[in-house]
DNA sequence: GAAGGGATACTCGGATACGCTATGTCCGAGTCGGACAGG
DNA sequence: CCTGTCCGACTCGGACATAGCGTATCCGAGTATCCCTTC
């Protein structure tokens, strides 16, 4: 199991962006550079978050991204989704009922798959754990980073 | 982010194992009806079972796999990291410290990045949670699968 | 000085290419249990 | 009746093929800003 580099590289945005946010909009090119990451597929990955709302672009000159709501109120849950989709890591296919071992088990199926179902609590789990956090928490959490970030994109041509 | 189908392959083996367990060792041919899988994929995953300890497999005639402990000391978790790797789902790969925006950021480094540290409570809590379950509360949780399965498993050849 | 036009710097969306991993199949080697033959 | 041999069923491990997805790049179109020209 995988999660995407995505993930990491949306919220790595989302915090530099939260203290970048009275040098908004921020470009493409200078976000590349800034991580040292490949330009054109971060674009792609940060236009998801775009089209899910977090953040918003600008088009044109002086254009880029920018956080859409204050770092309150973006969670570590919405980045991830919007990055990995809203599908659950684990998919029950309903093997029990698909083979010889299945049959006859009418009304058992009518209820959810107790594995699924168990599945399922510990996604929830690990779901409420990352709705709990914020942007805010992860720039508060590293107060280091604030000043270096901003003496660093002074620099940043 | 997607889970390979051996979890729920495993798990569904697993319980129908501990069902069965005065029937052991099942055949692989069997399991494969059974639930109306690939039997030589399904043969392959489970062999990762066997590995990691949960199952045994026996040779020759006769031969098949059947749980290598007793139900309740088998976890969830147990199975999730023999099928999928022991790797965490997030990976942090420090692109805070590769391009221009890491800079002059010496300290701060040492210490771990915060973000990390934030996925890693998400699925802590998640391991926990898989950790909390085992096998036998999965066969306890669908009392009519026990009996639908020493049925149909005596109508199979 | 104001209006118009062009250059520039961005984003957006789609098309395409590549590699890795999950999935699926196949084969040779080893092992166990039972059948069968010979003493 | 006992023992040795053979055969079939089964697992193990590795090699190989395929498909899908994550990663990465490129291009055309649209848009905002700035500058330059023209009146």
């Amino acid at each position: 199991m995988h999660m995407g580099e995505g993930v990491e590289w949306g919220l790595h945005c989302c915090v530099t962006l939260g203290w970048l946010a009275d040098e908004a909009p921020v470009s493409i090119r200078k976000l590349a550079a800034w991580f040292g990451l490949p330009q054109e597929y971060l674009k792609k990955r940060l236009q998801a978050l775009t089209r899910a709302g977090i953040l918003t672009s600008a088009p044109g000159a002086r254009g880029g991204f920018a956080l859409a709501r204050p770092p309150e109120r973006i969670t570590l849950m919405d980045v991830v989704t919007a990055m990995e989709g809203p599908l659950d890591p684990f998919r029950c296919t309903e093997i029990r009922q698909r083979g010889a071992g299945g049959e006859g088990g009418g009304e058992e199926f009518a209820h959810p798959c107790g594995i699924a179902a168990a599945m399922r609590r510990a996604e929830l789990a690990w779901r409420r754990e990352l709705a709990a956090q914020t942007i805010a928490d992860l720039m508060a959490a590293s107060p280091q980073g604030a000043a270096r970030t901003r003496r660093n994109y002074a620099r940043l041509r």
